[in-house]
DNA sequence: GTCTATATAGAGATAGAC
DNA sequence: GTCTATCTCTATATAGAC
């Protein structure tokens, strides 16, 4: 009954990272919102170094499995696309921001195993997003010049200062920048393959 | 001699917000890099949030100064941009942040007044590249799709994402994205006025 | 695995002397 | 204006009972 205590502590946890920073919430917060003791969130979790780098591993594995799944279900380079900004879009709507967005502005404040999964998560998202850019240039759906690599670093940078200056500016923020993302790629401004979930 | 103490504050303040986040900076840091007692900076700053709102209003009085000097100087849209973009090259050098990205990611934890004077520094900044941009533009200079202000909005955000993951990814990143934010623009991969300060 | 209790340290803030 | 001294609260973390 009672390993999905860890899962639990987990979840909540992240909520807060992402609402707060890593800086901005305590044991305290985390025990009081799931009715537990602040010494039982220790005992999965002996340091606050333990909880952030097992969260930021958390998001890199929940990453990966999310885009194996895409390649799978064998989501077009545009399906992948918009489902990734979705994703991010979803982050904006909760008035989070991103993992990633967090150890870059709290990095003194972070371990370095922190900063090191943070900085695989990025990797994992660059090399994920260029092979799509990649494989749709090829098949004729995106239109760019330069490397993909290099536009994948653009379009990820762009959607993670819009997804956090959102916060401040509004949604109609991200929304404009991400018609801004599919015009510089070559895409109609409405999707053709559908797939632009809300 | 003494009321540049509260200017000694602010200038450590500011390196201590921008480096490590609002909540990761105390009185006592402050107090203990000007070797002075936290109850000086009190005195001056009787509150955190009296503090950052100050750090927040400077900030925004030196950007419309900077912008001023630019205008006054007839510095042209491009150059604009390029000092624009060297300004947020050296925070990346400096291993700093843009407050605007403080502000975003601890949104939960500084006050209402604070998040209120990022919210006018953004809109002075967006207010200023939309300018820019579109003067450029008339002049020939810039060739974009779509409205300044839309165009002025992807500009920033993608120079804050890239000053933001540029410090776990390189500088070469926040180089990458500004080589692809000039060709988007129409501008050729080396600035034909010059200024491209280092 | 979770609790109570506690240790330690740091943060934000104030009072009052100089 | 700046100091010493102190207060209160919170955060991280551990010990040991259940």
């Amino acid at each position: 009954m009672r390993q999905d205590t860890r899962q639990r502590i987990l979840a909540t946890a992240e909520e807060l990272l992402l609402s707060r920073g890593f800086q901005g919430f305590s044991y305290h917060h985390i025990a009081e919102r799931l009715d537990i003791r602040t010494a039982a969130v220790h005992y999965h979790f002996p340091t606050k170094a333990d909880l952030g780098l097992a969260l930021l591993q958390r998001y890199r594995e929940r990453f990966r499995w999310w885009a194996w799944q895409l390649r799978e279900q064998k989501v077009s380079p545009v399906g992948c696309l918009e489902h990734f900004i979705t994703l991010e879009r979803r982050l904006v709507e909760a008035n989070r921001v991103c993992p990633l967005s967090v150890v870059c502005v709290e990095l003194q404040g972070v371990s370095d195993e922190m900063s090191a999964a943070a900085q695989r998560l990025l990797d994992d998202a660059l090399h994920w997003l260029e092979i799509v850019l990649e494989s749709g240039r090829e098949a004729n759906l995106f239109h760019f010049d330069g490397s993909a690599a290099a536009r994948a670093l653009v379009v990820l940078v762009t959607l993670q200062g819009a997804l956090q200056l959102a916060r401040l500016n509004g949604i109609e923020t991200f929304d404009a920048v991400r018609a801004q993302i599919r015009q510089d790629l070559g895409l109609p401004a409405i999707a053709p393959t559908g797939r632009v979930a809300s």
